[in-house]
DNA sequence: GCTCTATCTTACGTGCACGTCAACTTCTGG
DNA sequence: CCAGAAGTTGACGTGCACGTAAGATAGAGC
């Protein structure tokens, strides 16, 4: 602990999730702890919270389940594996063929957001449109003579 | 049929959910159909339907459960059903307690819209800056020399 | 060394939002 | 009038995202 690694515990309360959250996730190969300590337990960086944070965003904010967000994580990953490796020059079809796949995920989400965006413009023009209403309504109690 | 009423299935077909879907709305008070057939049969009308598309756009949009969803338009519809009788002037006092709770609601769920918004920015920047990247990843690789 | 808290694995339980099947009735086109 | 499609009420099943309890082990403080 004097080092700058964290336990489960730690980051779940960070991240306002449970222990039992992290373990799941980790089954589902979503996001694996860094290291482990010499008996075993689970030892986090803060580029592991970073990773929670982003499936948790994923989540709640696109409502993505948490196969979607795995793949879209996978996609990203495998692309940054390739980048260390990239001066090392593997294959460079192979190379082409990821990063074509990381952009268009890439351009997918960027359409879903802007199509959330838009959704959520209607609700709140709905929402003040009845509040309007609403001031109103409230007018016309008030000054009933 | 020839009158402007909707069959559940038809109902069902033009917001994308299933029958199924319709009767457990009902079963938990969320939407039930303006009448029925001499048999029995639902029939719901095109205010129906509006009712279902808020109902899903609550869910799909904001992400709020069932029981949340039945909260805010119970609100709506104690209101609604308030303005009927307004002029008949039942007692003004429920009156300014019913359309508070609206506009508290509504004040609540604008917040809570902006602040959606406000993450979906984020998410939408985070997007931007990854595609940026892949750009220049895609640059360097096509002028290798 | 000892205690007490945190974490470990394993496994079954839970709440939500429906899906699905059965047996029956109702509606609709010909 | 009648076949077939569509609708009805139960009731049990399902997938997801965890919750929870049990029993063992590990780590921090005294």
């Amino acid at each position: 602990m004097t080092d700058g690694t964290l336990r489960i515990g730690e980051v779940a309360e960070r991240a306002g999730v449970s222990c039992r959250t992290l373990r799941y996730y980790e089954e589902l190969r979503l996001l694996a702890p860094s290291g482990h300590s010499a008996g075993g337990a689970r030892r986090y960086t803060e580029e592991d919270v970073g990773r929670l944070l982003r499936i948790r965003e994923l989540q709640e904010v696109m409502g993505f389940d948490l196969e979607e967000i795995g793949a879209i994580l996978g996609a990203e990953d495998r692309l940054a594996e390739l980048r260390s490796e990239w001066h090392g020059g593997a294959r460079p079809e192979r190379q082409e063929e990821i990063l074509a796949e990381a952009v268009k995920i890439n351009d997918r989400l960027r359409q879903q957001v802007r199509e959330k965006r838009a959704k959520l413009d209607e609700v709140m023009a709905d929402l003040e449109a009845k509040a309007r209403r609403y001031r109103e309504l409230a007018r016309r109690s008030k000054t009933p003579g």
